[in-house]
DNA sequence: TCTGCGTCTTTTTTT
DNA sequence: AAGACGCAGA
C-alpha cells in the first residue's frame, strides 16, 4: 500500500484510498487521472477489498483499456484475465456473446460499422420504395442512432412531425431487418445489453453480485443509455447500498455531445448515487504556466461548469506563439519549417504534434512534411480494417460465421466479379424480402442463368464454413483470401500489390489477435458460459477495435491528428492549426450556444495537450472543397490572455482600422451564403424526380417477379409442378395473401420445404413465395 | 454485365 | 479535391 500511495498528492491519495463506495473524481487535464484510476484498482486488490473478478472497468477507447492494464501489471502482480476491462461497446459485446440466447441473437451475430449500417438503411429504404432524396439515409442513420442512444426502440418513439414519423417507420423496418440478419450496429450493442440486463433478472442479479467495483473513465462522455446501463449493473435502487461506482471525469473535456454524450450524467450521478462532495484533482503536472493560464482563461468563458481551476508549480515557461499566414499553404510551410528547426535542435519528432479541427486539414501538412523528409504519423486516417480489401476478406469470414449476414453478402457476392450483376442481385433481394429469409438462403431458389453463378458463390461460402472449424484462425484467414478469389483478383490488378500486402498483414493481425486476446472461458461459478470462437472474436475485433494499434507502429514521427483524437495524449510541442472563425469554432456550431461551448471545450482539450510549447496558427485564406475562402481569426484567440501570447506575425486584433476592407474579411461567410442558397435551390426547387409516394406499403414498383423473362424456364417449371401433385398449390388456383391481396398462382417449382409459388397479384406484381413461409398467410379461394 | 465518364455531394468530431 | 453515384455504351 505504501508503494501505491506514496508518490501521490493529497487529493490523488484521497481518491485512491476512498471508502469502497461510489465516488466522483473531477480530474482536470494532466492531473494524473489514469494514474489515479489504476492506483485505485491496485489499492482495492492489495487491500483485499476486492477480488479481480469483482472489478469492471470501462474506458472509452481500447487504447486506454490496454494502457490501464499495462500500468496495473507494472504496479502489482496479478492475472488481469478475471477483470473485465474494456470499452462500453466491447463489454456489451462480451455480455451479448455470453448470453446471446437470452438477448435474442444468434451466437454469431455480426457487428455493423457505420458504413455497413448506412448500407442497410439504404437497402431498407429502397426495398420499401422510399425516396432517398426526400429522406436522406445519413439523416435517418443519425435519427436511429440518437433514438438508440436514448434507449428507445422504434415503437417507443413518438413525434408529431411527419418527417420524424417517416424516420420512425424506417427505424422499425431497419430493426426488423437487423433482427432477421442477426446483426447489431454500435448503438444496438449497448441497447441490447441494456435490455438484456433489465429484462432478465437472473442475469442482472448475477452481474450485480459479481461486479462490486465499477470504475468508469471519461465519465463526462457517457450517454444516457450508458449511464442507465451502469445504474442497472450497480443495482441502484435494487441493492442497498449499490455497488461502488468510481467515476472519473472532467466536465470541461466533454467533447462528444454530438454523438449523444450527456454531461448532465455527472450531476445525476452525484444526486442518484448520493455522492457527498466530488474529489477535485486540480494540480496539473503536465503544462507550463502560460499554457495553463491560457486554458483556464479560455474555459472560464463557458457557463454551467462544475468548477475547477488548474494550477501548476512549474514555471511560466515560454509564451504561447501565434502566427497568421496568408493562406493555408503558407500555414503548412510555417508549421513544418518550425518543426524542422526543433528537430535540428535535437527534439525528437514524436514529441511534436499537429492538431486540427477536421481530418481534411491534414493533407497540406502531410505533403509539406513529406517534402522535407520529416517522418510523420497520421492518426485516424484510413484505418486498417476500413480498407476495401480487408473489408472484403472480412465479409467472407463473416459469411462463414453467419451466412445470414446480408451486408457481408452484398459486399462480396460479386467480388471478385462472377457475373452476378445488379439485376440478379435485385431479383435475389426481392425474393429474400418477400419471403423474409436471408440472401444466402434465397440463392437456392433462383432458377435460370443466375443459378449457376449463385451456386459457385455458395460453394465458396460452404467450403469456408467447413474450413473455419478445421484450421487455426490465421490459416483460415489465408485460406479465405485464397478460396474467395480475392488474392487472384488483386494479383491480376497492376495496382494491387499493396492490397496483397495488406491481406498478408491481415493474417498476421489474426496471429496477433490469438496471442493477445486469447479468449478464455469465463466465470468459475457456473452461470451461462460460452466460448467465443476465435473467428467470432476476430470478426468483432475488426469492427470494434479498428486500427488503434497502427498509431504505435511509426514510432519516432511527428504526430498528426484531430483535436478529438488527441484527448488523453500529451506532447512537448503542440501546434493547433486552422484557428479561424467557422473553422474552429466550426460554422455549424456558431448559432447554437451549447455547441459553441463544446467547441470551446475542444479548444481547451487542444491547449492542454501541450507540455512545454504551444503554437496557434491560422490562415487568411483557405481552400475548402475546391474553393478559396477568406476568414476572420478564431474568436477563441481573443479569449487567450495577451500576456501569455506572442504574435510572430502581425497581430490581427490590433490596428483593426488599417486592416483590409470588410469585404475581403467577410467574404468567407458571404460565399458560404451563396453556397448554401444555391444548394437549397437545387434540392428544393429543381428536384427532377417526382417525390410521389413515401411508403409503398404494397408492392415496390421494381419488383417484377423473377422468372417471367424466359419461356424455356417456364417449361421446366411446368414439368416440376407436376411432381407436386400432393400439394394444395397448383397453377391456376386463386389465392388471397394477407399482405399482397388476391392473386393467381401462375406456377410452382420445387417440392416440399423448398416449394416456391409464382403468383401474379391483382395489384400488379408477380412474386415468388416460399410455400412453407407464405402458407400461413395464404388462403385458397 | 461491366466499364468509364460525368455529375453531385461532402465532413466536424467517433465507439 | 476527392469520393459516391448514376448513366450510357461496349
Amino acid at each position: 500500500m505504501q508503494s501505491i500511495t506514496e508518490s501521490l498528492n493529497k487529493q490523488q491519495a484521497q481518491a485512491v484510498t476512498a471508502e469502497p463506495k461510489s465516488a466522483l473524481i473531477l480530474a482536470g487535464a494532466g492531473s494524473g487521472k489514469t494514474r489515479v484510476l489504476t492506483s485505485r484498482i491496485a489499492y482495492l486488490l492489495q487491500q483485499n477489498m476486492a477480488h479481480p473478478s469483482e472489478i469492471l472497468a470501462v474506458t472509452f477507447t481500447n487504447k486506454a483499456a490496454k494502457e490501464m492494464l499495462a500500468r496495473l501489471q507494472n504496479m502489482i502482480p496479478i492475472n488481469p484475465r478475471a477483470m473485465w476491462v474494456g470499452t462500453f461497446h466491447g463489454l456489451c459485446n462480451r455480455l451479448l456473446r455470453l448470453h446471446h440466447q437470452e438477448a435474442g441473437l444468434p451466437s454469431t451475430f455480426a457487428i455493423l460499422d457505420m458504413s455497413d449500417q448506412l448500407g442497410v438503411i439504404k437497402r431498407v429504404m429502397k426495398a420499401n420504395g422510399i425516396d432517398t432524396e426526400e429522406f436522406k439515409p445519413r439523416e435517418v442513420q443519425n435519427f436511429i442512432n440518437r433514438c438508440k442512444e436514448e434507449g428507445k426502440r422504434a415503437s417507443e418513439v413518438y413525434s408529431k412531425f411527419s418527417k420524424d414519423k417517416a424516420y420512425i417507420q424506417i427505424y422499425a423496418m431497419y430493426e426488423a431487418v437487423l433482427q432477421r440478419e442477426g446483426a447489431c450496429d454500435f448503438a444496438e450493442l449497448l441497447l441490447r445489453a441494456y435490455e438484456l440486463l433489465s429484462r432478465n433478472e437472473m442475469i442482472r442479479h448475477h452481474y450485480q453480485e459479481r461486479f462490486r467495483f465499477i470504475l468508469v473513465d471519461e465519465f463526462q462522455d457517457t450517454n444516457v443509455l450508458q449511464y442507465e446501463w451502469l445504474k442497472l449493473l450497480a443495482g441502484l435502487g435494487e441493492k442497498n447500498p449499490p455497488n461502488a461506482v468510481f467515476a472519473v471525469g472532467d466536465d470541461d473535456q466533454s467533447i462528444y455531445a454530438f454523438r449523444g454524450a450527456n454531461v448532465g450524467n455527472m450531476m445525476s450521478f452525484v444526486q442518484e448515487f448520493r455522492i457527498g462532495e466530488p474529489i477535485r484533482l486540480e494540480q496539473n503536472y503536465r503544462s507550463q504556466g502560460n499554457i495553463l493560464d491560457a486554458a483556464n482563461a479560455l474555459i472560464s468563458n463557458n457557463s454551467e461548469r462544475m468548477g475547477k481551476n488548474l494550477w501548476t508549480d512549474a514555471g511560466k515557461g515560454e509564451k504561447i506563439r501565434a502566427n497568421r499566414s496568408d493562406n493555408d499553404f503558407d500555414e503548412a510551410r510555417f508549421v513544418c519549417s518550425t518543426i524542422q528547426e526543433y528537430i535540428d535542435k535535437g527534439v525528437s519528432p514524436e514529441d511534436i504534434a499537429i492538431l486540427y479541427r477536421s481530418n481534411a486539414q491534414s493533407r497540406l501538412f502531410e505533403t509539406e512534411l513529406t517534402r522535407r523528409g520529416i517522418p510523420f504519423m497520421v492518426y485516424g486516417g484510413l484505418r486498417f480494417f476500413d480498407r476495401a480489401e480487408i473489408k472484403n476478406a472480412m465479409a467472407y469470414m463473416r459469411l462463414a460465421e453467419n451466412p445470414s449476414d446480408d451486408s457481408a453478402f452484398l459486399r462480396v457476392v460479386n467480388v471478385p466479379a462472377r457475373g452476378i450483376g445488379a439485376k440478379s442481385i435485385e431479383n435475389l433481394v426481392d425474393f429474400a424480402t418477400t419471403n423474409g429469409i436471408s440472401l444466402f438462403e434465397s440463392m437456392q431458389y433462383i432458377r435460370g442463368a443466375a443459378a449457376n453463378k449463385f451456386a459457385a458463390f455458395k460453394e465458396i461460402i460452404d467450403t469456408l464454413r467447413v474450413a473455419k472449424d478445421e484450421m487455426p484462425l490465421p490459416a483460415f484467414v489465408d485460406f479465405t483470401v485464397e478460396k474467395s478469389g480475392l488474392r487472384n483478383m488483386y494479383e491480376l490488378d497492376p495496382n494491387g500489390s499493396e492490397r496483397i500486402e495488406n491481406l498478408q498483414e491481415l493474417t498476421s493481425a489474426a496471429q496477433g489477435f490469438i496471442k493477445e486476446e486469447a479468449i478464455d472461458t469465463e466465470n468459475s461459478d457456473g452461470t451461462a458460459v460460452e466460448n467465443l470462437s476465435a473467428l467470432a472474436g476476430f470478426v468483432s475485433h475488426a469492427s470494434l477495435e479498428a486500427g488503434e494499434n497502427q498509431a504505435q507502429v511509426g514510432q519516432d514521427a511527428v504526430q498528426l491528428m484531430t483535436v478529438h483524437a488527441s484527448k488523453g495524449l500529451e506532447f512537448d510541442i503542440v501546434f493547433i492549426t486552422g484557428l479561424e472563425e467557422d473553422m474552429f469554432p466550426h460554422f455549424r456550431s456558431k448559432n447554437d450556444k451549447k455547441a459553441l461551448q463544446e467547441e470551446r471545450r475542444l479548444m481547451y482539450v487542444a491547449i492542454t495537450r501541450a507540455r512545454k510549447e504551444l503554437y496557434l496558427t491560422l490562415a487568411e485564406e483557405r481552400m475548402l472543397q475546391g474553393r478559396s475562402f477568406s476568414s476572420y481569426p478564431s474568436s477563441f484567440l481573443t479569449e487567450i490572455p495577451g500576456e501569455t501570447l506572442k504574435w510572430l506575425s502581425r497581430n490581427p486584433f490590433e490596428s483593426r482600422y488599417e486592416a483590409e476592407d470588410e469585404d475581403s474579411w467577410g467574404s468567407r461567410s458571404g460565399s458560404n451564403k451563396n453556397y448554401s442558397s444555391s444548394y437549397r435551390n437545387s434540392s428544393c426547387g429543381g428536384s427532377t424526380k417526382p417525390s410521389g409516394h413515401r411508403f409503398a406499403s404494397n408492392v415496390p414498383e421494381w419488383a417484377k417477379g423473377i422468372i417471367e423473362t424466359k419461356k424455356e424456364k417456364l417449361q421446366t417449371q411446368k414439368i416440376r409442378a407436376k411432381q407436386n401433385s400432393d400439394s394444395p398449390y397448383k397453377a391456376g388456383i386463386n389465392i388471397n395473401h394477407e399482405k399482397f391481396g388476391p392473386g393467381v398462382i401462375l406456377d410452382t417449382q420445387g417440392a416440399g420445404d423448398d416449394m416456391v409459388l409464382i403468383v401474379k397479384f391483382k395489384t400488379g406484381g408477380i412474386k415468388n413465395l416460399l410455400a412453407r413461409i407464405a402458407g400461413k398467410k395464404i388462403t385458397i379461394l
